[in-house]
DNA sequence: TATTGTACGTAGCAGATTTC
DNA sequence: GAAATCTGCTACGTACAATA
């Protein structure tokens, strides 16, 4: 999807790029060959041209921030599949739901084959590090939760992609909290996690802090599931998504 | 419960091109 | 050359909905 996108080329809108789809031209390569079937201002056209071909060397070069960068903030799914071997599924825990008068518990990482989860008076600063190994970065409302969380507690860690599944998830119908989606999708939670709810978590962190361990683990174990359940929600709906824009384009 | 980013719709403006 | 048209951008205000 990100291959057929033009969107992110300055003076080019959603106009300007279905008409380019409409033209059936199905990738950037396709367009630099057949940008003359496209009717547009001769300034335009020179203009998208050129975009074509840094996006094209962009990409090739593996540079995220590129992307990052000049994508809409509810666009930034489209670079999914380009940059998936380079991704953090990520989820934080924290005291309370104000950045400013709360703290962040724990952070999971989940990188599509192992997860790791860093936490406060153990490795929690860690976490800044382990975060900037990735070139895009996918959270459930993360824009306005998890991210600004971290932002706060540890500056300029993000240049990443940011995908926030929780905006694309409505467009093609589901709506709802994290657990609601998962159940949506078929997506099973194991017994010793199954009905916590992110309240629970700040109970079982405050029963870490006076001595249980075992809270702790059951924690880090409802926080990897968050985090690996991000992964299988995205690899189900991310064809979902791309048809929907596709289609949307064809109606108007 | 506090918080707040995002989507959406609308309006107005600017720039480029097309038409007459 | 002037007017019309098209398109993108920006700035609003409002509503929503999810997080622990």
């Amino acid at each position: 999807m990100l291959t057929n996108t033009y969107i992110h080329i300055p003076n080019i809108g959603t106009t300007t790029e279905r008409r380019i789809w409409d033209c059936g031209i199905k990738c950037w390569e396709d367009y630099v060959e057949n940008h003359n079937m496209i009717k547009l201002p001769r300034t335009k056209k020179r203009l998208l041209l050129s975009g074509v071909e840094e996006s094209i060397e962009q990409l090739s070069s593996g540079n995220h921030k590129y992307f990052a960068r000049r994508l809409p903030m509810n666009m930034q799914w489209r670079a999914y599949r380009h940059f998936k071997e380079k991704t953090a599924y990520v989820d934080i825990e924290t005291t309370g739901l104000s950045c400013q008068n709360d703290r962040i518990t724990m952070i999971g990482i989940y990188n599509g084959n192992e997860t790791k989860t860093f936490v406060r008076g153990i490795d929690l600063d860690k976490a800044p590090a382990e975060l900037g190994k990735y070139k895009q970065i996918i959270t459930f409302n993360g824009a306005r939760f998890d991210l600004p969380f971290i932002e706060y507690e540890f500056p300029g860690t993000f240049d990443q992609i940011h995908i926030d599944l929780m905006y694309p998830l409505k467009k093609i119908g589901y709506s709802g909290g994290l657990k609601k989606i998962e159940s949506m999708l078929g997506l099973r939670r194991s017994d010793e996690t199954a009905g916590i709810t992110g309240l629970d978590a700040v109970r079982l962190w405050k029963r870490y802090e006076r001595g249980n361990s075992e809270a702790l683990e059951t924690l880090i174990k409802y926080n990897t599931e968050d985090v690996v359940n991000l992964e299988k929600i995205i690899r189900i709906t991310h064809p979902w998504m791309i048809e929907r824009e596709l289609k949307v384009s064809k109606k108007s």
